[in-house]
DNA sequence: TACGTTTTCAAACGAGAGTTTGAAAACGGA
DNA sequence: TCCGTTTTCAAACTCTCGTTTGAAAACGTA
């Protein structure tokens, strides 16, 4: 329970945050955080009882961050009309476009996810996803106040696609051929253009069934 | 040129296929290729090159039969009216969620590749992707017509976007906390679903700016 | 200060990866 | 049939990975 001890801890948690956001649990080696953290390498095994140690510890933070601007999020939008509740939720899935904060680096780590969920991420995943998961549901529903839960599940894992797939593919988006570079107000731009359809998309049209 | 040795090329492309697809390029090794092929591990090399020729070649033909697999489908809709035609265009999206064909194990194999583009795949996505990209963008266009290229393209990934997110995370989706599970009829409703958001979505609505 | 505990460190270990090797086998035209 | 070429094969090689080891250093307390 003593400082020094706490400091290495923390230098590992900070370097291994980053690199695994960048390069997903795979391609980040042992040696890579080691020499970034500027540890010793037996430390992580030492710290954390190894790889997969760390990287749960590595989610877990990246998890409680997220739900905790997820929820501070929805408490801030609550009173809001639901297009504009909406708007700031989608402004705020793609914040990782235009931010290299925190916030963004546990997006980038869930988003590593959804290719190869890791045991341990699925395990965190049916356990705590719930809270999330709500949130989004119970903005759709306010679009769609007669619908029945599987169409709310997917109205929202739809919402979350959307943007997920800007976020996920941006460096391929800015080369050929589609050529999208998202600077901020790019961003901002693109938000606009997602609510407006997904709004729409979502409110009582009159057309087919 | 003999025959023969035609025979092990095609094993050896077949099983590399199917586990390229399943697992992905890192998570393959030469030894489960081989194994499933059932030819020897140097027999890689000496056709191939090594893992990365193998996989380009791979590649190659994934891409070209999604290519014509997609220009067939735009043929085959181009007289439909575009609520048709898109309703068409996203389930076909959705197939990989209810075929193991072919055609779905390619997507499968572009799946991946969405994540950590090798290199290889990167280069072939400059070189032919633009027609792709261009009948999706098509697609759109029928129900933006006054739009500018640049809101086009978001567009066509947008649709993209919506469709891949179920096929990227059906596993995920079946368990806790969304238990969405996809068999055939499931997955109709669920392309009349985005189908009909998306029409809607994308159709001139009079609501804001 | 002295001593038991905690923490760091350099080095080595074993498993698994892709690749290389050189000989044996199969092939095919003369 | 014979012989140069193509193709197969088992084995070994090299590299990187995560982990283990055992000693040295640092620490905190009596």
């Amino acid at each position: 329970m003593t400082r020094p001890s706490e400091i290495t801890r923390d230098r590992i948690l900070k370097a291994a945050e980053r690199l695994f956001a960048e390069r997903g649990y795979d391609a980040t080696s042992i040696r890579a955080i080691v020499a970034r953290a500027r540890v010793n390498q037996a430390a992580i095994n030492y710290h954390f009882e190894g790889k997969e140690g760390l990287y749960r510890e590595v989610l877990r933070t990246a998890f409680r961050g997220l739900t905790e601007d997820q929820i501070a999020h929805a408490d801030e939008t609550a009173g809001l009309p639901r297009e504009e509740a909406l708007a700031a939720f989608v402004r705020r899935q793609l914040r990782p476009l235009s931010a290299r904060d925190e916030t963004s680096r546990h997006m980038r780590i869930f988003n590593w996810e959804t290719v190869r969920p890791t045991p341990v991420f699925r395990k965190l995943l049916s356990e705590e996803a719930a809270s999330f998961m709500g949130l989004t549901t119970n903005l759709v529903h306010r679009f769609l106040p007669e619908a029945d839960q599987r169409t709310l599940s997917v109205a929202a894992i739809w919402l979350l696609g959307q943007c997920s797939i800007f976020v996920r593919n941006r460096e391929q988006l800015a080369g050929p051929p589609v050529s999208l570079e998202l600077d901020e107000t790019a961003v901002d731009w693109l938000a606009q253009l997602l609510s407006r359809w997904t709004v729409q998309g979502l409110g009582t049209g009159f057309g087919r069934a």
